[in-house]
DNA sequence: CTCTTGATCTTCT
DNA sequence: GAAGATCAAGAGC
């Protein structure tokens, strides 16, 4: 008899085009929440993620340009990776008109795809700990700045739309001191993939 | 389990 | 000079 898979993969959904991207930042961040993100072919289902918008001052792009969030200012559907204390990469997907500065920070995946060549990345094996939080997801992934700039439809970058309803739970955004009222975090209550949990 | 600390890049004061 | 969209390791309970 056929083994069967207690934890089936879920079929990839449809690529998302850049257009995809070009709406408020918080009904994109919503619904990235299932889909399954992908850097050469390793990645996983998108778990938790937060949205920003230069109108808010926990946003990098509040006081305006710099080099660094430069890419935020333009139009949507790019990668904007930055440093992070001084040690890890995050990766935001520009969102909405340019000029919006807006940008979803992906801040957790469910591994699916190309799990020894994260294990290999990240020196464990625990799967829940592979990709739960912004900096070790973009190790997982090998994202580092080379990646800035990449536009999100085109390789190395990958993205398909889920191809099931999922509940989305709201909270605050995690590690900010301004704006910490907004519910502008997104993702899966109860998964075991999650930087944190969402408190019921 | 919680709490503390060091790692040291980019921006802001 | 200080803070920050973080993580891992170690101490203490």
């Amino acid at each position: 008899m056929a083994p069967v898979s207690k934890t089936p993969t879920p079929r990839l959904g449809k690529a998302l085009k850049r257009s995809f991207f070009d709406r408020d930042v918080r009904e994109v961040a919503r619904d990235l929440i299932g889909a399954t993100m992908l850097v050469d072919g390793v990645g996983g289902v998108i778990v938790e993620v937060e949205a920003y918008h230069h109108t808010e001052p926990a946003a990098h792009s509040y006081n305006g340009p710099t080099p660094r969030n430069q890419i935020m200012f333009g139009p949507p559907g790019f990668a904007y990776v930055y440093r992070s204390y001084g040690i890890h990469w995050c990766v935001n997907f520009v969102c909405e008109a340019a000029g919006s500065a807006a940008a979803v920070l992906i801040r957790a995946l469910e591994p699916t795809h190309g799990l020894a060549a994260m294990r290999r990345r990240r020196h464990l094996q625990e799967v829940h700990a592979l990709c739960s939080g912004p900096g070790k997801l973009t190790e997982a992934l090998g994202i580092t700045i080379a990646h800035n700039t990449l536009p999100l439809d085109r390789p190395p970058i990958a993205l398909h739309a889920r191809t099931e309803d999922v509940e989305v739970a709201t909270g605050i955004r995690i590690g900010i001191t301004k704006a910490v009222e907004l519910p502008w975090r997104y993702g899966v209550r109860g998964s075991k993939f999650l930087s944190k949990p969402f408190p019921r």
